[in-house]
DNA sequence: GAGAATTTGTTTGATCCCCAAACAATCTCC
DNA sequence: GGAGATTGTTTGGGGATCAAACAAATTCTC
């Protein structure tokens, strides 16, 4: 007697996946990044967790390059031109000459920005609220370390 | 006395982002993707993590629909179309014709499949063996729970 | 100081992931 | 048997990503 022939609503045989850390981490990335999405989109503000990192960092460091930037985000100057153009566009951002170096542009939030950012902040709080709802105060001490083990083991080859 | 006036090298001030799971989350899932990458590079091999864990779903769920398959991955079933292509011309993977229903696609592995997927899952085990290299098999299983709980969590809503 | 080498931002080209909408083939339900 | 739903595919549109080439500007070298 075989287990009952593929019921379609039983879920599938995950194998050893849930036994990765790999596997477990892209799922809950994965479920983070949907609440973030849904929180901006219901609030009526668009907004990828990327960008929100993005913006954050400018307005800690102003004057930031865009190679410090890249670097920062660990991305190539090249994918960063679009993305900030885009922010740019929105009046969130600006590129501003630097008068030391002739190459660089200094970024910098607008006005405006930094009142969105503020905006954004909040939800983000909210957010967060939201996805660690069923974890304590140490939980998340605790994961938030764990995770950065991993981050800076992996780093470290 | 401020502190030291940008010291190019210093890293950036990254404000509230290091607190947040979702940022700290998301570096670690990078980090653990480079790595990934790196395993399989060296080895000459070619597998993103998605794949791979595509294979072992069709592995271990032998005649599975596309559509059963894209729901288990969280993806549209147009965006499985041309992942399944590539696999199936890399000799991994066949579509077979459902016996019972004519719309549907019986997915399973080719005997070539099999043995690249026990291949890739060697180079797996050493890429976990080495992300996790900084934490004790305790705190991995305290990692994988919890974010097991924030998937659950943030997928509740 | 003049020329060479490097750095920075940009453009272009390539690959990939993702979704939504439309479509034909097939199945299901009445 | 016919209406409605399901499945796989195609097409169209956004983005993310990197690599390579380029012009402008700076830094290094002599």
């Amino acid at each position: 007697m075989g287990r009952p022939p593929a019921k379609p609503s039983a879920s599938l045989d995950r194998g050893l996946l849930p036994s990765l850390l790999g596997y477990v981490l892209r799922r809950a990335q994965s479920a983070v990044f949907d609440d973030f999405a849904n929180t901006f989109d219901k609030a009526g503000e668009a907004l990828t967790p990327g960008e929100f990192g993005l913006l954050v960092l400018v307005d800690r460091n102003a004057g930031l390059s865009q190679m410090a930037l890249a670097r920062a985000l660990g991305i190539d100057r090249s994918t960063l031109v679009p993305i900030l153009d885009r922010l740019q566009e929105r009046g969130l951002l600006m590129r501003h000459r630097s008068p030391t170096d002739g190459r660089t542009h200094a970024l910098a939030l607008t006005p405006n920005g930094e009142k969105a950012l503020a905006r954004f902040a909040r939800l983000v709080r909210a957010h967060e609220k939201r996805i660690a709802s069923q974890l304590s105060a140490a939980e998340i001490r605790v994961l938030i370390d764990l995770l950065e083990k991993v981050h800076a083991g992996a780093r470290s080859l």
